[in-house]
DNA sequence: ACCTGAACACCGTTCAAGT
DNA sequence: ACCTGAACACCGTTCAAGT
């Protein structure tokens, strides 16, 4: 007999696409991308790798259901009344810290087209601008910069992150780049040699927000 | 015996990291990124798997390669005399002409952190921002904007690449985006809702170029 | 309706053995 | 030094069979 303890146990139990969403999100940040596997992620729910295909198409809508709901999180958050270009800066610094905090985010965000994920932040930042009062015919032109800015980070830092053994530290890893990078023939990479300089003691979190404000500055312009 | 002609034979016929990485361009170029796999590419090379493994440390490493043959090809191209924000532009448009071309080429410049098809771009990128006057301080910000927006891109365009079928015209795929951007949820997506009649008509190309634009009239502002 | 888990059709990579 | 190709240790996905 199922008594009514026993079905909310149930409930509970049932596998569900939020369930294994939030699952795959355990896997996904505890052990990295290379980790999520149908079979261990029915491991974890104590399941047939099979049942998982009953409430997820497939693997790339399992990933792009994670890394929405991550980014959902982050967008929301942004509260009204704040300048618009202040907001844009957030929604930008919170999809960063997001991708810090979940490196395969990233790389879900630059390898979906017009997924979900990035509708949200699309549609965040384009709100932003038209609170900022640019014409309608641009807003579309500048949303796509603020959002391909982002994305193009977002590609990078998973990338960085996927290189990084968990261990090493940011500043071993930096150095080690900016020696690989003084390395480069002199004739073929003299600006990278002198950029390699400023790499050990550069903030990426602060040259992400001087770009989203290199394109605001730029977005000012059309507006005068 | 062996002949000078035979050894000349030889030498073509001969594996080489060239030969490998010129093969793999052209089953990625003719059957899309999936179409790539050491079985594949031993089969036209007509040897065995793991003699590629001779020449090229594992799959990452080819792919790195390959793309930054097709970077290599584009960014030289760079004609000096050219005013340096037009350089820019050529450079950008470059890099967004060899993804369209090749759209592995986009995966593969998201996914390289510090590899060197990116590296070759941000030092053309960084070349014309000091002959423009731009403070060295400002010049590694103002290149890591450019270098990522066009990146972000270059992730975007491969993906929505991968996932338009080889036969489906544009127009109808931009088309079927907006129906579906219009059905979104007003009081959720009203900012996606108004770009949505916009996204059948616009041209690519030129939106990414007028993000450039915008960058670099931030960069502008940052001169005077 | 939902779950099981063996089976299928692949992968990248390794490595003893050859030339 | 370079190449061969079978073998290994995996994958995502399917599907007959169960409940």
């Amino acid at each position: 007999m199922v008594t009514k303890a026993k079905r909310a146990q149930r409930r509970t139990d049932a596998l569900s696409k939020e369930r294994i969403i939030e699952t795959a999100i355990e896997i996904l940040d505890a052990e990295g991308e290379s980790a999520l596997t149908f079979r261990a992620l029915a491991a974890r729910l104590t399941t047939g790798s099979g049942a998982i295909y009953w409430h997820v198409a497939n693997k790339d809508d399992l990933l792009a259901a994670a890394a929405s709901d991550v980014i959902a999180r982050v967008v929301t958050d942004v509260s009204d009344g704040t300048e618009p270009r202040e907001a844009v800066r957030r929604i930008a610094l919170g999809v960063y810290d997001a991708i810090e905090a979940h490196p395969w985010v990233g790389t879900q965000l630059s390898r979906e087209p017009w997924q979900f994920a990035v509708l949200r932040i699309f549609e965040a930042v384009g709100r932003q601008l038209q609170a900022l009062g640019v014409p309608e015919p641009a807003q579309f032109d500048c949303a796509s910069a603020l959002v391909n800015y982002v994305l193009g980070l977002a590609g990078h830092r998973a990338a960085a992150a996927r290189l990084l053994a968990p261990d090493t530290d940011r500043t071993a890893f930096l150095t080690a780049a900016a020696a690989r990078w003084a390395q480069l023939d002199p004739g073929q990479y003299p600006f990278m040699r002198q950029v390699a300089v400023q790499l050990p003691g550069h903030d990426d979190r602060e040259q992400f927000l001087a770009g989203i404000d290199l394109i605001l500055s730029g977005i000012g312009e059309k507006l005068r």
